[in-house]
DNA sequence: ATTCGCAACGAAAACGGTTTCGTGTTAATA
DNA sequence: TATTAACACGAAACCGTTTTCGTTGCGAAT
């Protein structure tokens, strides 16, 4: 086990300063020729590399991004995550993951771990758990430490950072209407809880498209669920209790589990019932039929979230100005719904 | 902007030495009561939390677990991160991701990245490009360095570190003698090229079967693609030229895409022709019909991993032994097969 | 009065780099 | 010949901790 070379061995074998050293491996004008050569080559063979930490201690710099979010298996989230990984690493940012399970106390204590200097900034979406309690206390004593956030998807304005979402309710907006345009009239609607700002939005523009297009909001067609577990008994009766020819669902395992209900009932997809839900992953794609979804870009997401942090992390200057970036959602229209 | 507060801080401001307050922190018995208790009460005051990146450079030791997978967003990896993290996490350290995207190029970079400080160990899974090539420098350089690393699903015997993988090829045994015993006798398979080491294995199960069970081997049909690309061409093309009554698939996608085919065609399923796939992934569950599947269990997996990978990082011994832990796969029985 | 022991604290090295500021040597200039 | 500037390099501080090894001051024992 030949353990890591560091600039002190290089000096000592070499007979020269550690500055020295350090200095000729960064090409420094101060040092001759002929030393920079020997050093370099003598570090070459026996392949030094400047220890990370050291490096990160004395620059105040990590050149590591925290990320929070409330899931990692999670087709949306891991989308996100690759765009932040790929955006990061190309710039020499390492990525760090942790998922709070939607957990309040999960995240304040993650963010505690890695605010202690183990990283430059944060990326998070917020815990269902964290919006439901409303309390954002932990986002800020890291922003007032000065360490750049930047929030996506499942945001707040509590808390002042740089912020990436898309347009939910438009998103919404443009499903509902996708469907009145074929003609449905009974158009249903599975949710979550009010608190997950993305649902809110959600539910409002599919009220919108209801308003706007004459028809009568009927609550009664609106099913709300507990964001943490998907309640097949809750959906069923829902389903079977509710006429419905079109259903909006506000992601994909609501969507597909209630076509296969349907499917079951005997309604033909999408002849006698339509459905749109939001994601655009695996399960929509290969769906039977596959499913019309507003698409929500999450890696593109990802890679404008690492941008912007990035951004921050590398200005010098203390501007206190953020920004929120709106996405447009794009509807991928399948076979779940006509034409 | 009030930023982090230091030992140094403390010490300047109650008028003691560094030494004293770090002593005090750690409730040292050298000092007294008296200063320890106004030198915590200041601490708490302020907030102090010690800088990871110092004590990690003091110890040697980050509490960082370096992860690198071929690819984020695939349910079952997810899944394996989501054990690591949660046994990791339990035990205060981190979890630094990095994907490999399948490219052998980027495996390395990211084990160069890591390697240099900023992690105690790797977890990981080849690339396919890295079984193709069958290259493994990397691994060998930085085990040599005495970082431990830990293998899992996508192994390889080259190079000497722990292990852990499902019996692959009891997995495909057991689904293909599952369909067998339902008098299944043209079983075709859909798998990957042979150097993925898990497809070798699923494929040597799959023939183990059929032989054991006298049926013969028909080569026509075994479809092998290449792992990168779902070719939905080829597949298409070989599901309508060969007969088959079942369908073993090495992923749910190539499963799930076969039976909306089938179904296409006429057939019923799982009367007609039925199918198991491997992982357990939201695909299979919420397919429809459902998707009979050999679980590969991720988590598990994924605590098993960073169990044994601590082990290794927190013991001083400097035994060179490893072991490779073979978890056994689980049949999940659903709606695609008979019941 | 001297020595001893102990309690309570500080100085300094160490981790592995970067960087500023010397300093000694040589060669060019006055 | 004395001065000076450029060159090539080294010493040391610094980042924030931990930890070892002093070093005080003081009461008790001799």
């Amino acid at each position: 086990m030949k353990s890591k070379i560091t600039l002190k061995d290089i000096a000592r074998e070499l007979e020269v300063s550690i500055s020295t050293v350090s200095k000729a491996l960064k090409n420094s004008e101060e040092i001759s020729r002929d030393t920079k050569e020997k050093i370099q080559a003598f570090a070459k063979l026996y392949n030094y590399r400047p220890n990370n930490i050291a490096i990160s201690l004395k620059n105040k710099r990590t050149k590591n991004i925290g990320v929070v979010i409330p899931d990692i298996v999670h087709h949306f989230f891991t989308t996100v995550i690759r765009g932040i990984e790929k955006y990061a690493n190309a710039r020499g940012y390492n990525v760090i993951v942790c998922s709070s399970d939607e957990s309040f106390d999960r995240e304040v204590i993650n963010m505690e771990m890695l605010a202690n200097g183990s990283i430059d900034g944060f990326i998070m979406s917020l815990a269902s758990e964290t919006q439901q309690k409303n309390d954002y206390n932990h986002l800020k004593e890291v922003t007032e430490q000065g360490i750049p956030v930047v929030l996506f998807d499942r945001i707040t304005n509590e808390v002042e950072c740089d912020k990436v979402i898309i347009d939910d309710q438009l998103g919404a907006y443009m499903a509902a209407k996708k469907m009145i345009d074929q003609g449905r009239k009974k158009i249903g609607l599975i949710t979550t809880a009010d608190y997950l700002s993305v649902s809110k939005a959600r539910t409002q523009g599919y009220r919108k498209a209801l308003t706007e297009h004459n028809l009568e909001v009927d609550e009664s067609r609106i099913l709300k669920l507990s964001s943490m577990d998907m309640d097949e008994e809750l959906i069923q009766q829902f389903f079977e209790s509710t006429e419905m020819d079109a259903v909006l669902c506000v992601n994909e395992i609501f969507a597909v589990y209630t076509m296969r209900l349907a499917q079951r009932n005997g309604l033909r997809i999408p002849e006698d019932i339509s459905f749109i839900g939001f994601t655009d992953g695996f399960l929509s794609e290969y769906a039977n039929p596959s499913l019309t979804v507003i698409a929500q870009h999450g890696q593109k997401m990802g890679e404008i979230s690492a941008q912007m942090l990035i951004e921050k992390v590398e200005s010098e200057a203390e501007e206190e100005t953020y920004q929120t970036k709106i996405l447009e959602p794009t509807l991928v229209v399948r076979d779940s719904t006509i034409n």
